[in-house]
DNA sequence: GATGAATGAGCGTTCATTCAT
DNA sequence: CATGAATGAACGCTCATTCAT
């Protein structure tokens, strides 16, 4: 089998198993499950996958990995509306194309166990420590307000999890809208965007 | 047995199970290990619980509680900021009094099964179109900043659980520290305290 | 329920697992099996043994307790020959009174897996280590026929687990026939019982 | 393919059996384990062998085919002792020239299946018929020790199973000295060889 | 012939729940 | 009420065997 053909096919396990992990949780999704979403038998499944684990944690890094690549970090020498609103969009499209992977990696994967709940939070701790940096060079410029960088990166991080997650389970207006609400409700906030470094 | 005494056994076990569940997770809890923490035969458990399920809920269901019944909807024509200020004091010091439960609202609760997410969901709810109401009102006072106040309360809500949780698990500074950083940072984006009526 | 009792329903499931083992051999007889033999649960089965190992294990165990406890060093300053007839009963009468263990400790025991087969090499080291002393000293006296006592000894439990293994299989004469007669051969060959020290 | 050929590959096929086998006994070794023993695919194994079990069995017939051949017939008119110092040398250089099969012969192969154990079973029983019918000459000519012929067969094979067994497990001193050490032990005992006819 | 992906019956073990004492 | 032995459905994973390519 070709690795292209082979790729294929986990991938096609991969959906299937993501169906069901979001119609009924990690916990209540069987094996069986997902090989008879997939139309295989239940030994093909472990010829992609070393256990249901697996599976589900690579659900999970795919997303991680997609969301991390795409971020940028805010270069406070140039403008800083763009860049926050490019990394807000890249953010929300990634989590809202894929509402159900949203559900899982916001709602689902923490308390599984501690190890696979360390890999989220490892994800979090970096995305909250890039932010943290860039908001702390923003209020040295005097355009992000002031206060504990850190704790306002955790609160935004939580902000945007809430507001994303809310939008995932409700299927709310368009993402652009929810983008555009979010960039108003930052620039009203904590970002300072009309003064000039 | 009288009610008293069957509600001291029952807040016994409560308390054996909620250990269990903050040691281990929800499904790695066995109904063998609360009895065992709770020093009571296996059979015994079910006289105070249809199932396992329940006992967690009922766990939760104290903490949702507990918060909920302290909150203060805020009233807009007197100070504001103490009313904040005690609301947030309230719900960190109630979240916080209790990390391991904190963790398990916060962390296992979701994605246990639909149901259980329901309840959740509903005293999140609960909490942002309380949220949501004060904030409007403050904004029709010029004493908050401008924006979609459904979407500002979630955020809002969003970023309290995301430093809260932070909080219960790494084990930061004091409560006292972490009001008080939550409250600039409140004042420094969404509250115009300083505005009056 | 009473320790008697329990070990009562632990006998009882080891000699349904008997019964099953000697049939089927180890790796063809199921739990299933067992506890279809035995009239209890599945489950039943693991109150008692933490698995399937165990409970072979427990009746290999049982088996050579009883043989090694039994069996009497031979002094070789009192009369040989009645002390030697009284271990050759003692095994022999051990081994025949229970002739499905002796075709489990006999052919199914060893190969099982490392562990396993070292607790029953064990147990003939320790019968080869007695028997081949007794036999040294025998030569220093002048009854035991010349040559080098280990192998000897080796030899000897190898004749003896051959003679009775087919015994077992065969079903063959009365334990005492066959008794007389290996004493027959051992005194024919190995022992000059009428040599006296 | 032709027959060398193809018969090349089973051959190399057996051999990599027997590796695994002997690495980690009959149930542990997988078919997987040993098609990459042998560098081939595991459908291939199937195109030599209908089963696992044949592979097996197959090795076991070779050995057991080996050490049957190659023993002669005591001829009770012909000088016994060289006679009978060949049939020892030549069942202990065939077993301890692959000390592997040894094991696996004389530890693994009892109790894996009814069908099995009898091919093993007749294997032995061929030896005993065969050494019984000696010995009974034997006693007849006064050569051998008096008793039950059959029942001495069946003890010297046991014996003998015994110490090779004992010499395969444990890499003890040469094959030249065991089968010295051998013939010195028989000829102590059951042999009385320097009587004549 | 050779391959190796696919199969699916099968099994050991777990554990929430029940109920006779 | 309390007990804890018994239950049995359920599930993750294995692996000998098959068969389309």
């Amino acid at each position: 089998m070709s690795a292209p053909e082979r790729a294929r096919k986990r991938a096609s396990l991969l959906a299937a198993a993501r169906r069901c992990f979001v119609e009924r949780g990690y916990h209540d999704t069987k094996v069986d499950d997902i090989v008879a979403a997939a139309g295989v038998a239940k030994g093909t499944f472990y010829l992609y996958f070393p256990d249901k684990r697996s599976a589900f944690s690579a659900l999970v890094y795919e997303l991680v990995e997609r969301i991390e690549t795409g971020i940028v970090p805010v270069d406070v020498h140039r403008e800083i509306e763009p860049q926050v609103r490019y990394n807000v969009h890249h953010v929300a499209a990634s989590l809202l194309a894929d509402a159900d992977m949203t559900r899982i990696l916001l709602n689902h994967a923490p308390g599984l166990d501690p190890a696979f709940e360390e890999q989220v939070r490892g994800f979090y701790a970096g995305l909250k420590a890039l932010l943290g940096e860039s908001l702390a060079e923003g209020q040295a410029l005097g355009i992000v307000a002031a206060g504990d960088a850190r704790l306002m990166a955790s609160f935004i991080i939580g902000g945007l999890k809430e507001t994303l997650l809310e939008h995932a389970l409700d299927a709310g207006p368009s993402v652009e809208a929810l983008e555009g609400a979010l960039m108003g409700l930052l620039t009203a906030t904590f970002l300072r965007m009309n003064a000039k470094p």
